[in-house]
DNA sequence: TGCTGATATGTAGTTTTATTACTTAATTAA
DNA sequence: TTAATTAAGTAATAAAACTACATATCAGCA
């Protein structure tokens, strides 16, 4: 019934549903979540002013076998001290505040992430690039950066990766394309105009066309093959922050999914690309 | 005296210093740890072949007040099912294991970077990229994306912020440099040649010289201001993946703290930058 | 308003789990 | 080889969690 699987998202959004006593244990733990999780079940009784039996009962509402079964659940839902909750940085969050928020909400989107992988999609999306005779990235704005990256991280498995940033070139190899190009259109939306009008022309080629982007976007609409990042932008309001390193980790899968496809004969080759860096070193190396 | 707070970590490294049955729950802990913040004393007891007050010394030793704080402790080393340990993509793992792993791996690196935030060292870097009058960020091969995000990112601040990928263009700026230019160097290792060089040019002007890389490498050792970043990279030998995401994180905790030290000011020229972009947005605007 | 059925909450006893105190075994050094 | 010391186990105690049952609260209806 319910897909979240963080128990306080969990509680808090069952919060209506509740009754008396349920409310009173919800409110306490989620007063002090924390603390919850070291408490005994006595103590926890205590805190919410109800029986024991009552938190017991509560927790077996949520899916949990009894109370220490519940506790670990919760421990798990606080990962290292991530709050899941009111994790916005605040004007007058300190240094030694807001870097850990920023840490905490990357971390969550990842973990969300992890949760709804589109496993069939990136797949799929492999098939695709494994046998592309030629990968082309494209991104605008910040989805430009992680088109470079890709460039570079695919370039290593000997594929020719190209990431282009000008729209313009964009246009001309979209219009170019024919068969065994593989167009990697990352958005973060999907409703960038001129990303989706490269994808358009880019539609009427021979090429497949793939994107990482939003659920039910224009741009996810027109693809052979989307993988979906829903990740939702509310906490960071005016910068992207998380959502383009969940899609750098994307990335990273379809890189290695590439690589396992192809093989141990893949092997020596990112060996002798390691090799070739260590000549621009200096000092003593480092592993 | 151990100052590593993850449990599976301090684990392994206690291994040998460990007598007999210690090292029997210590085997049975690592070989499932999972597991074991399910099951009772008696049954990890049993799985190790030894008594349970054994397991209940064994719980004490390394710090906790019992075996249930123990239990609590190792499954918050867990983090979501996180494995901190034998982490590696293996050729045979398929779709629904290798995605998972590295979403792990990159949450594990996230999590340990967090530990170790070096704080005052990022709060020395938001006091030279609030002032300045202009930043360069500097990167080669994966560092270029790294370095092109952060100029897309601090040049939402109305700060002239600039990436440049060619080391020709890196050394002619570093040239020319003077009173009120910043220099951000992105380098995993510090030790790429044509990188340091470019810093050593910056270094003789009177421009402020900052980098996030490793500790104790030639770049780190000429930079006013360093933040480093010790990624252990052994597990995905032939790319590097989860150091560029610290990076990143890590530019995103700079950003941010230039946005609070100048405060609310700051908030309607984010708006309009955010507002200017909607205009490129197709179909029904998403929030 | 008072009654009935249903749901919710609490009490007390039982069972499970963890801890402590103590005994026995193993190991080391003299 | 033995005494001292450390390690490991046994058994009793204490704590925690759970279950069955009793009581209370509430909603619907006469």
């Amino acid at each position: 019934m319910n897909t979240d699987s963080n128990l306080l998202t969990q509680i808090s959004a069952a919060l209506p549903t509740l009754n008396k006593s349920e409310t009173k244990v919800a409110d306490a733990i989620l007063r002090n979540p924390e603390a919850a999780t070291r408490s005994s079940i006595a103590v926890l009784a205590t805190d919410a002013g109800v029986s024991e039996p009552s938190v017991n009962r509560f927790c077996k509402r949520f899916g949990a076998s009894g109370f220490p079964d519940f506790k670990l659940r919760l421990a798990r839902s606080l990962v290292a001290g991530v709050k899941y909750m009111s994790r916005a940085v605040e004007l007058d969050d300190g240094i030694d505040v807001y870097p850990k928020k920023l840490f905490d909400n990357t971390i969550a989107a990842l973990l969300l992430a992890k949760e709804h992988l589109p496993t069939a999609a990136l797949d799929r999306a492999v098939d695709y690039l494994a046998q592309a005779r030629r990968i082309y990235f494209f991104g605008l704005g910040t989805s430009a950066a992680v088109a470079a990256d890709a460039e570079h991280k695919f370039f290593r498995f000997n594929v020719p990766a190209m990431a282009y940033t000008d729209p313009l070139m964009q246009r001309m190899l979209a219009a170019g394309a024919g068969v065994g190009d593989v167009f990697c259109f990352i958005s973060h939306t999907g409703r960038t105009r001129p990303i989706v009008e490269v994808a358009e022309l880019a539609k009427q080629s021979e090429a497949a066309v793939m994107a990482i982007t939003a659920p039910n976007s224009p741009l996810a609409a027109l693809s052979h093959c989307v993988i979906e990042t829903s990740v939702s932008e509310d906490t960071d309001a005016y910068l992207p922050m998380t959502s383009r390193i969940v899609q750098l980790v994307i990335l990273d899968v379809l890189a290695t999914g590439v690589a396992l496809r192809r093989g141990e004969r893949l092997l020596p080759h990112l060996a002798r690309i390691k090799d070739s860096l260590k000549a621009t070193r200096s000092g003593e190396a480092s592993s």
